[in-house]
DNA sequence: TGGCACACGATTGGATCCAAAATCTAGACC
DNA sequence: GGTCTAGATTTTGGATCCAATCGTGTGCCA
């Protein structure tokens, strides 16, 4: 397997070195951060000769690439249809938060022996940034660097890749979230996280444990009271165009 | 994605039927079996052209087939070395093991309302089969089935499909455990069973959760204590052949 | 005799071409 | 005028061929 969240921790973008092996790396790496950053919507479907043509391979590469994302849960494939990005509802998006307060506490556990004096000045530096910049995609940025990075220690893929994959289902939702409702409750953010990496410096597992399912608890009930986030009518909508 | 909890539930098998679509299912679920049951063993390399030969195809389907089950958690897929299946630390099975613990309450939660009463019947005959029943193989087919059939009606895909992985994850290991276990300790798992049937069929998710997670850690906890489960030398060992 | 370099075989990754399935469109029939 | 059907186009799935990479064995040299 090759997501770990250490890596996805890292600065994404289209990565100028060529990655290990791989041209369908380059193709995943592409096509995710288009979906990460919304420029593809959920719903909207994926074509294999158009990625191809823009990213300049041939559709092998494109196709091993669509199945890597599937497993990341970036992109839904059904077979002879073709590849679309989930479209989620709002029971889905909350139940996916909650298998994240059950299973990010555990990855937490797991990851926080692990964590370097360097890693916890860059989360840190990271949380001194999130209290400085105001722009949402920017924060959106930040935000997922910082937990992805608290959960860097954690060596277990299978743990590792799920918690990721579950950040990247719900990343669309929540850059709606944090775009309409402003920066008037981010402060309780900010102290969520101050308190979380309190208790990673003092390395208090069950502290840590206890702000973080909070945090994501609070997140996930503030959200189910935002139904609007989820009725904009998606581009390239899969059924009903108007 | 394809891979939902009620499919895994459903009887596995070459399945006669040639599939929707493609042949890559075909391999997928050639591999799969494969891999459940124990003929390729944890450790061991998958090459595609063999599966190839195997199942009368070309490479490709393989590599797609491969692909799907690194997203099932039955194959590891590393570039320009190729797959294997992967094979666990005791402390990497114990984390699995926790992460179910954790999710598979959510799981039957969100599954239980939707139950029907085919569901109930058709759990309460597995668990007399269950009883009735002394193959360790046999047994393994028909907890899979009787777990997997009492998280069926979770329609929410990334959970479905994560739970359905950790099973995959573990299938080997829990193999082993019971083969080498005996019959001695099976009353146990029976009145668990017979407990999570009890409070599914009275409809109470609290109870329900409660045995279940008691029913996995359980497990974790006897599982923890035969660490020869897994010190035999895998076939086709990954590092240090001797 | 041990270690390193080179070259060969084995295996995976990618591209092009062809077949099958699905969707869309146009037309005919009711 | 609406609906069902048949054909054409688009899109995905699969096969064969070629390139790149990795592991390995052998031979050379210190």
């Amino acid at each position: 397997m090759s997501s770990t969240v250490a890596d996805a921790a890292a600065s994404r973008g289209p990565d100028p070195h060529v990655a290990p092996g791989a041209a369908s790396a380059r193709v995943a790496d592409h096509l995710r951060t288009a979906i990460l950053d919304g420029a593809i919507a959920p719903g909207e479907r994926v074509r294999q000769e158009e990625v191809a043509q823009a990213t300049g391979s041939s559709r092998i590469p494109v196709r091993e690439a669509l199945h890597l994302l599937e497993a990341e849960g970036l992109i839904e494939n059904e077979p002879n249809k073709g590849a679309r990005v989930p479209l989620l509802s709002p029971h889905e998006v909350d139940l996916i938060y909650r298998m994240r307060e059950r299973l990010e506490p555990l990855a937490l556990a797991e990851s926080l022996p692990h964590l370097t004096a360097a890693d916890l000045e860059r989360l840190t530096r990271l949380q001194e940034d999130i209290e400085a910049d105001t722009d949402v995609r920017r924060f959106l940025e930040l935000d997922r660097a910082f937990h992805l990075l608290t959960y860097s220690g954690c060596q277990v893929d299978p743990l590792a890749s799920i918690v990721t994959r579950l950040w990247n289902s719900t990343q669309h939702y929540r850059r709606a979230f944090v775009s309409m409702s402003g920066p008037g409750r981010m402060w309780v953010v900010n102290a969520e996280h101050r308190l979380l990496l309190d208790a990673i410096e003092r390395r208090d597992v069950e502290d840590g444990e206890r702000f973080l399912s909070g945090h994501i608890r609070r997140t996930r009930i503030e959200l189910a009271r935002h139904p609007e986030v989820f009725d904009r009518a998606p581009t390239g909508t899969p059924e009903s165009p108007g």
